[in-house]
DNA sequence: CGCTTCATTGACGACGTTCAAGACATGTGG
DNA sequence: CCACATGTCTTGAACGTCGTCAATGAAGCG
């Protein structure tokens, strides 16, 4: 789906309606914030935000994958946000972006002007509160990114993001996930790796060798198969988070 | 201060008034939290919440310093949150902790029953505005400290743990910090550590080996000076950034 | 077909961990 | 006052994981 395609849409079909920042809204909230919308289409590869730039808008992923990332001088880069649909991009009540925002594949977002949405936002809680809650939901995958990065090691890494690719690409729903293959158990996960070994050594603070040679490490243990590159199927859930060394279902706590 | 102390203050002459959740609350907001509000001590070395128990209240650190941690099965633990004086425990909406929260020095806190606080908030736009900024500059924080996890060698690590503390303890007003000593020149700055050595390895996802081998190294460099085991002083702070990685001065974006 | 991009694999070495011993400070009991 | 225990920190030596550098392979595209 393109800009331009969705730019007919009502709020109502979104695909993200019952997910992004606007969940919570009323009929009347959201044509307030229909006023102040507009989507934009990035291609996969181009930057959407540039850290230091000012922004003038705010928004929500509608379709695609993008990613955010830190970089120091010397080129070092470390992912700290991964942005499916749904998911909000920046932050009220500042005016230049602190991260790099990158189309990893072709991306819609629905764009708010930020000024305006700022001030519908004082006069909204049901933007505020939701914005609340997704942001203590980021601190919360952040924190548990923490404990990757800080303490897994190589192969646990890998595997804790296959892990939570496939929970995330499962909580999408069927509708977005791909279809089930023929070949594969009931019960069994499977899910498209958008990324390159490049954006996961990023994500998980290593090298592209050695995602690489992890991923491979995996596959002849026979905890995840692949269909060409980038199609990872899991015979077996419980398997592959034993890999990554959690020891609850990482079921979320309530 | 203990908590039998404060208990008899009003929160006009709270410490961290300024700073904490309720700092944008009117006279009578302050007062419908104080109905709900009491204080609590926790020596230190103690946990003030254990993951996965339920949570009867939600608060602030008036006094103290805690830290928040996760933990393997095997024992492996990251902190994933240093809580200083104004800092906010807990997530309204979730009932069960995520994550440890133990006591790293006596702290004294300001407590606010779960439910009643949850009730309030959604009649109190000023304290969930004031919750959703506090929030959005966590997981500002934590997006660094994911650089600092996934990029960072051993000195880097050290250097921008320093730095860290170094910038929150001036931020914190001198009142608050330690005093200047005599022979510190002007421009320098110091503070007390008041962290273990395993607590900064459990921060900086190394061992408590490693730790001590860098602050000996930087030590060696002259980068910083140590009073003790847990007073340093450091003498320049650019040189202290730039052993850091860090290529801006560390201000924030606004 | 050559070119580019992405991924795999190997050899080697550095950095940080592991294991171990010892230093230093504080507190306790004989 | 000294002997001894305890907690915190430092230092050393050996090891191993992961990073670096380099060559090769696979897939897509003009």
């Amino acid at each position: 789906m393109s800009a331009a395609q969705m730019q007919s849409l009502d709020c109502s079909d979104c695909p993200i309606r019952h997910r992004a920042v606007c969940s919570r809204c009323e009929a009347d909230e959201l044509e307030a914030l229909n006023v102040i919308k507009y989507y934009r289409s990035f291609q996969a590869g181009q930057p959407v935000i540039w850290s230091g730039d000012q922004m003038t808008f705010v928004g929500s992923v509608v379709s695609g994958i993008a990613t955010l990332t830190q970089t120091m001088e010397d080129g070092r880069t470390q992912m700290v946000g991964l942005l499916l649909p749904s998911d909000f991009v920046g932050r009220p009540g500042r005016s230049g972006a602190a991260y790099n925002v990158v189309a990893t594949t072709d991306v819609v977002m629905c764009c708010f002007r930020k000024k305006p949405f700022e001030e519908l936002m004082v006069r909204t809680p049901h933007i505020a509160q939701r914005l609340l809650e997704m942001t203590l939901d980021e601190l919360d995958a952040a924190r548990e990114w923490m404990l990757v990065l800080g303490r897994k090691t190589a192969r646990e890494k890998i595997a804790s993001l296959m892990s939570i690719l496939a929970r995330r690409n499962a909580s999408l729903g069927p509708e977005l996930g791909p279809e089930p293959g023929p070949e594969e158990m009931p019960g069994a996960v499977s899910f498209d790796l958008k990324l390159t070994r490049e954006a996961m050594a990023d994500y998980l603070g290593l090298t592209l060798e050695t995602v690489s040679r992890q991923i491979t490490a995996l596959k002849k243990a026979g905890v995840i198969r692949l269909e060409g590159k980038r199609h990872v199927i899991v015979p077996d859930m419980r398997r592959l988070i034993e890999e990554a060394g959690d020891d609850s279902d990482g079921g979320l706590v309530d």
